[in-house]
DNA sequence: TCCATATTTAACCATTTGGTTGACGATTAT
DNA sequence: ATAATCGTCAACCAAATGGTTAAATATGGA
């Protein structure tokens, strides 16, 4: 079965995607309107939509005709902070840092960014 | 062209890849070792292997007969800041985690995996 | 009502992916 | 020397991916 994090992974590998995740970093848009750089047929954008969609990491509301993407952050923690547990702390005990993860996720605060 | 930050992605996306992954969190291990816990031949192995290697997520060194994989956490880096520069999820707040690390390090515990 | 706009769906195609098996080269052990 | 071990390579396969075009489905505006 494939589970979210492949989704999440997957989807990020691919440039197309990425560059809309960016674009939508800005604003919400329309899928026209996301298609409208790409060298790209309206229906390959509406797939890679698609893609994002399912993997969570934007949502689509339709309003009237125009159906609005919109960025979902959230959902690049999980792969985030699955990346996080390598390079950066490749010795620690997981188990004690998931704890970690659990009481300091909830707070609305800032951090900083290596 | 592919660029490294696909090809990371890319890697990431297949479990049993992350399985692989995480094992060398542990120690180094030969092909064969590796494959060893998967149902799955040696060769696909060595393919996921390769792909790992081609992603920089590991480096393979040839002693005798035998080659070790060895991971290369510093690799992940790339992916891990272009996912961090979309700042607006919530992200760990690194600087509790530099305290939760130095708290953490210095013991020498073994540490669990998902 | 009729037409234009917004988006998805279907059918198709080439390429890539993730697996298999079997043969092979290199190294080590008997 | 012969046999066993380590790992890759080649050929093959089914399924998934990323794209196309053309038709279909809503919805909004004249």
């Amino acid at each position: 079965m494939e589970t979210q994090i492949d989704l999440i992974f997957a989807a990020l590998a691919d440039p197309t995607r990425r560059d809309i995740l960016v674009m939508l970093l800005e604003d919400d848009m329309a899928v026209t309107d996301v298609a409208d750089p790409f060298d790209m047929s309206l229906a390959a954008i509406s797939k890679h939509l698609g893609i994002l969609t399912r993997a969570g990491l934007i949502s689509q509301e339709k309003r009237g005709r125009v159906k609005w993407c919109k960025l979902e952050p959230d959902a690049m923690r999980d792969a985030s902070i699955w990346m996080q547990s390598f390079g950066q702390f490749e010795a620690v005990n997981l188990d004690a840092f998931e704890e970690f993860l659990s009481k300091e996720l909830p707070q609305d605060q800032d951090f900083s960014q290596t």
